[in-house]
DNA sequence: CGGAGTGTTGAGGTAGCTCAATGTGTGTGG
DNA sequence: CCACACACATTGAGCTACCTCAACACTCCG
């Protein structure tokens, strides 16, 4: 759960960057890249389960996700634990930890992943040096925001069925803007008990509406993949109002 | 409730602000404040219950609360409505909405309520400017996320008395910074309702649970002011780690 | 083969829900 | 001055969604 096995290795250079490639991020001038090439540290490769930033940690790098699938919470200290939001690849990952003096929650890794790390003291330079990149890291720290905004309507309003396809609905979205997605299929790691502290839920119940919830047809899992069978519908349990997904930087 | 009676007037000039003298907050340099001055648009007044961003709003300004209590508030289709944080004097109001291209919130004033107002256009603007000042924005972003995740990790893991009890010893916290706190005792403008949205709990047992806890000599209520009769015991209920208040940027 | 991690299911308890009645303070119009 | 409406708080009664405890199955791995 806790070995920090972080093996660095040459990653691609950020100028031919595949993820900076997708739709889903808008485009960047080569200053940009170049700047952000610059300030990368290190490509770091860490297992499923592998603690990205510890709680209460004072020295916590700025990443972004490369690959794979990570996941923020906080725990209480008689061992509840909440998982805040679930972090897909582009994701900015340890903003709040690298501007605030000490991480106030921890950050895991849920796959294996692939970081770009940026050292922390360098963001600072990249605000004085870089509005436009400064810009966007703003812009993305309000984006999760308003991801944990919509994760605290969600356990604090609806009901365990609801929440599970509120949670799929955004995940597979989010997934599908990475073109992660085919045939309504993509790749679901989670287990009940981190579906159930996202959820805000038991174990026990998590998994009793999870099989419900399948067994209605609203979705099938198999070989770790997850697919959706009536997207409309599951969209309709909990009354989205369709948001686009606009390109998001890519820092 | 929707009522937009905006008063503009004259407010105090930013260099003469009596809110930046409190402890609270980070001292600024001249070049500092007279850049926010300069981009303050107006001083606005609102009563209790207006609403100062509505929910898909696309040109919302950025707003720093001089006075009076606020809060976020996400609502779904039905009905039911998620209270997502509280603000104080100090807080910006308004900084996803201002940056995302619309509000995913809701902002409405709690009491009445005095902002400062600076134009969506001109943020841009102070982040190729003041590399200090954007980074400082951001940082407040942060801290208003790390509140969002405490008030998610409560609603997603805690029971209902413990809910009460950390809302309790966050807002007599953040007041007590304010200086807002004399003998423990502090305004308190919510009602049943609100309580109950931001508890993610129903208005009749969060009126049950409230009075317990109110009978068993946790807190008392008079006069719109709420006193914390035992903060220690209050804060122990809630098993927090007590975080510094550092003193933090105000814009 | 034994143990650990994960998922499933049943049984029974309870925290929190809905419905409904009542009280109380405040403003408004006659 | 009273009558009335309205918003807000309180309390009782009964229901259920979700909880805990516990047993069992499956897979992976040493």
């Amino acid at each position: 759960m806790a070995t920090s096995a972080n093996q660095s290795r040459i990653g691609v250079p950020c100028l031919a960057c595949p993820l900076r490639l997708k739709p889903a991020f808008k485009d960047k001038t080569d200053d940009e890249v170049r700047f952000i090439q610059a300030m990368k540290m290190e490509h770091r490769l860490l297992p499923a389960g592998a603690d990205i930033i510890q709680p209460g940690q004072e020295d916590a790098a700025l990443y972004t996700l490369f690959s794979g699938w990570a996941f923020r919470y906080k725990s209480l200290p008689d061992g509840r634990r909440q998982i805040l939001n679930f972090l897909l690849p582009g994701d900015l990952v340890g903003l709040q930890a690298s501007l605030l003096s000490a991480a106030q929650h921890g950050i895991e890794a849920l796959t294996e992943v692939e970081l770009c790390a940026f050292p922390r003291k360098r963001v600072w330079d990249l605000f004085v040096r870089m509005p436009s990149l400064s810009y966007e890291i703003a812009w993305l720290g309000s984006r999760e925001e308003s991801l944990i905004d919509e994760n605290l309507t969600s356990v604090g309003q609806r009901n365990a069925a609801e929440r599970i396809a509120a949670l799929l609905i955004s995940l597979h979205r989010r997934a599908d803007a990475l073109g992660l997605v085919s045939e309504n299929s993509f790749r679901f790691p989670l287990s009940q008990q981190q579906l159930a502290d996202a959820l805000g839920l038991s174990l026990v119940h998590t998994s009793k509406t999870w099989a419900k919830l399948r067994r209605a047809g609203l979705f099938s899992v198999s070989g770790g993949r997850l697919t959706l069978l009536n997207p409309r519908l599951t969209a309709r349990m909990v009354s989205l109002f369709e948001r686009e997904l606009e390109p998001r930087p890519l820092i």
